[in-house]
This record gives C-alpha cells, sequence and structure tokens, in this order.
DNA sequence: TCTGGGGTCCTAGGACCC
DNA sequence: TCTGGGGTCCTAGGACCC
C-alpha cells in the first residue's frame, strides 16, 4: 500500500503571489503576527540567506530592502488549503490532512504505474485549477514518504515528484538524508545521533534497536520502524479530536499593567470558548500562563502557569472568563515586563455528553440562546462587537500587521481589481 | 524598538486506592 | 538492617510538528 504525501511550495508565500502576480520571481517573505518572524520564504528569499523563524529586525541589513514582506493572512491561507485539499480528495479513496499545507493521501492499492500516474495527475490539477505549485512524495510509510517529498523539491525530476517505488530508491533516499531532516528528528534528537555516529536516516536505519529504543524511547522505536518500511504512525481520517484548545499572543510591546494584561486574558478566555463551541466540545479545566521576554537578557524573567478545574464542563464565555481572572489572579506578579500570556482549555469532552452538575446552570436555556446570539453577531461583523464587560478591546496590545494583503478569496470588499 | 501561535505525544514522579 | 505490590490518575516538563 502507497502513500503519498502532498505538500505545497512555500504555502503562504504562493498565496500571496497569487493575488499579487508582480511578486512572481522575486524575493517574498511572510512574516510571523506581529510581523515577529519570517515563517515562509520564497525560493528567492532562501537564496539571499533568510532562514525560517528569523526576526524580521533581524533579516540581514544588505539584503532588507530587496525583499518584499507580507503580514500574514489566515483567511486567505485557509481558503486556499480547503480548495486543494478538496482537489486531491478527488482523486484517492482516503486523504489525511496533516496541516494547512499539506496531506498524506492513501494511494491504496494502485499499480506503480497508476500511483505515479496520479501522482502527476494530482500535481497538474492543483496548479491548474488553483494556482498553487505542490510536490508529492510516494513511499511505504508516512515517514518516508515526507522524506520522498523533500527529496521531489532537491533533487526532483523536474515535475516534482519522488516515489520510493523499490528498495534501491528507499536506500538512496535514505542515504540523502542527514538526520535533522528526518520527519520527528528535532534539535535535541539530531545531536544525540550525530554525537553517537550516525549521520544520516540509513544510519538510523541500520542503528542497534536497543540503543534506539534506550536513548530515543518508543518514540525513536516507532521512527526506525518506518524508516525500515514497516508502518507505525496510525491514520487519522477524521478530523482530529482536539484534547486541548489554546489562545496566547504576544503583546505587541511590553506590559507592566495587571488590568490591562487581564484583559488580555479575558479575550483569549472568550475566544477559547468561542473555538469550544465551534468544536461542539466543552473543557474541564482552564489554564492560564504569563511570560517576560526571554530575549531581553537584563530584563528579570518570569514565567507560570496554573490550572483551574471548573466545577462541570463547559464552553460557555462568562464562566470561562471567570475561571480564567481567578486563575490569572493566582500567578500575577507586580513589577515585571510581561511580553505574552495565553489562555488554554484542557479536557474537552463533547458537548452533548456533558454531564450538568446540579447546581451549576451555565447551560440554562437562556444562557444558551444569549451564546447564540453572541456568536452570530460577532460573526457576522467578523469581530467582537459583543463582548463581556470584562473582556474590552484589545486597545493597548494590539497585533502588528504592517503589510498585510487582501483576503480576496473571502472578502467581497476586497476582490481583485484588474485595470483594462 | 521589534524574536509566532497552536497543537500532539511521551515520560517521570507523586498521590491515592485496594 | 528491614519498610508490599499493583494499578490508575494527574501534573510538569521535554521534544517535536507545522
Amino acid at each position: 500500500m502507497w502513500i503519498a504525501l502532498v505538500d505545497c511550495n512555500n504555502f503562504y508565500v504562493s498565496c500571496e503571489r497569487l493575488g499579487r502576480p508582480s511578486l512572481e520571481g522575486k524575493p517574498v517573505v511572510v512574516l510571523s503576527n506581529n510581523d515577529g518572524c519570517a515563517i515562509a520564504r520564497s525560493e528567492e528569499a532562501k537564496a539571499l540567506g533568510v532562514k525560517m523563524g528569523t526576526p524580521e529586525f533581524m533579516i540581514n541589513t544588505a539584503v532588507q530592502d530587496k525583499i518584499i514582506k507580507c503580514s500574514s493572512n489566515y483567511p486567505l491561507y485557509g481558503d486556499l488549503s480547503s480548495r486543494v485539499m478538496k482537489t486531491m480528495a478527488s482523486f484517492v479513496p482516503r486523504i489525511e490532512v496533516y496541516s494547512i499545507d499539506e496531506a498524506f493521501l492513501d494511494m491504496g492499492g494502485m499499480s506503480t504505474a497508476s500511483v505515479y500516474k496520479t501522482a502527476t495527475n494530482i500535481r497538474n490539477t492543483v496548479k491548474k485549477n488553483i494556482g498553487l505549485p505542490v510536490s508529492v512524495g510516494i513511499a511505504k510509510t508516512k515517514t518516508l514518504a515526507k522524506m520522498a517529498n523533500k527529496f521531489a523539491k532537491k533533487h526532483g525530476d523536474g515535475k516534482g515528484v519522488f516515489f520510493a517505488a523499490d528498495e534501491k530508491l528507499v536506500e538512496e533516499l535514505l542515504a540523502a538524508t542527514r538526520v535533522e531532516d528526518i520527519w520527528g528528528v528535532g534539535k535535541q534528537y539530531a545531536e544525540l545521533l550525530r554525537s553517537n555516529g550516525f549521520e544520516t536516516a540509513l544510519d538510523v536505519s541500520n542503528a542497534p534497536e536497543e540503543w534506539i529504543r534506550k536513548n530515543m524511547t518508543v518514540v525513536g522505536q516507532r521512527l526506525q520502524n518506518e524508516l525500515r518500511g514497516i508502518p507505525s504512525i496510525d491514520w487519522q481520517f477524521n478530523a482530529r479530536i482536539k484534547k486541548n484548545i489554546c489562545s496566547s499572543k504576544s503583546f505587541g510591546k511590553m506590559l507592566k499593567d495587571k488590568v490591562t494584561i487581564q484583559k488580555a486574558v479575558c479575550n483569549y478566555a472568550a475566544t477559547c470558548a468561542l473555538k469550544l463551541r465551534k468544536d461542539k466540545s466543552c473543557a474541564k479545566s482552564v489554564a492560564v500562563f504569563v511570560q517576560t521576554n526571554p530575549f531581553r537578557k537584563g530584563d528579570v524573567q518570569y514565567t507560570r502557569s496554573i490550572i483551574v478545574h471548573m466545577p462541570s464542563p463547559s464552553n460557555d464565555t462568562s464562566v470561562i472568563i471567570k475561571h480564567a481572572v481567578q486563575a490569572f489572579n493566582l500567578i500575577f506578579k507586580q513589577g515585571y515586563n510581561y511580553m505574552k500570556c495565553g489562555v488554554e482549555v484542557h479536557g474537552l469532552v463533547p458537548e452533548a455528553q456533558v454531564q450538568l452538575n446540579l447546581f451549576d446552570d451555565s447551560d440554562s436555556p437562556k444562557k444558551k440562546i444569549i451564546k447564540s446570539a453572541m456568536d452570530k453577531v460577532n460573526k457576522s461583523f467578523g469581530k467582537d462587537l459583543v463582548r463581556y464587560a470584562m473582556q474590552e478591546s484589545d486597545e493597548g496590545y494590539k497585533l502588528r500587521a504592517a503589510y498585510l494583503s487582501k483576503r480576496f478569496t473571502t472578502n467581497l470588499n476586497e476582490i481583485i481589481e484588474v485595470n483594462l
């Protein structure tokens, strides 16, 4: 059974180019929230030495003004992503959407010849119908398919497809992949592997099993199996059932003031509650964290988080806010330069199966009506027009987005104009 | 001046139970 | 010098992913 991993090339940059064809062939980077770091780069920007995750202000001054910067525009990327996924799904029996820009495709029992043909077909169709370039890697396991995908981009056949169709090709693939480029090997494991003499994926595949188990836990064991062609990572065809939901952001600037930070906590709590309702689930507990800026070496650092349990699972904005504020008050300390805070909700259970506490009225019919009315109004205005008293506006810690493109596929007011 | 946000999975160790 | 054993659940923290 073959697995294909299809991945959009420099996805966010490609999306920006779709709306602004003049960016084609130019060095482009897309910045994270707050215009903080480069999170997507065009090939030209990579060639200029812009690394993934580089803060905007640290991009080499020699190339600063050559580079075109875009703030991230998630409504646009989300919409294009779902179009790509839909297109790919029409070619295969089953698809697992792995992230906004990539998916694993179950190629089922296709013959070797038709696997290759289908892959090429998918690539051409996505390009033609949506306008985005994709690459395809095909192999027997997810880890090898990921690897094949990277290989396709680097040493591709010019068609952006690599098919590890036999043992010889798999070995070639493994030997060409450095340990740090294996899916599932991060900085720590890469260092560990290198310092023990393992340089390539082929070395890891051939490593003694006991050593892998002892030093890399069951995670390593699975990884080694995957490299050996034994599928060890399960498919997740249905949308994953979430276990946690989180809302957090860096402030646009350092904050000291408790009231301002508390407002942010309330807003993130409200966002979590909204996400819970969208997900049709309720949370058992609410966690809040605050942190200073570890990059400011001169500052005294403080990070803390705390979890409070709720009497019964809830997705009610007022209830989540109440507990978040409670938690916040337990950990907030005056006198630090805060950079970030966030709210997480844990222990998610389906809304339908929530056992109500006898004395809890958070889901009374009245409150339900209020909740859904608030969601409707806020959705139709595209922002939080209706809020609980404690939330207030986000003045004081607003995000920066200086280079924002238009939401030309999802908002009629921002549709592309063509001058004839 | 300015360093993302949202997730998952795993392990170790403590609390608690019978 | 000796201090039950086995199980579950929870939390904190680490590592990794896009």
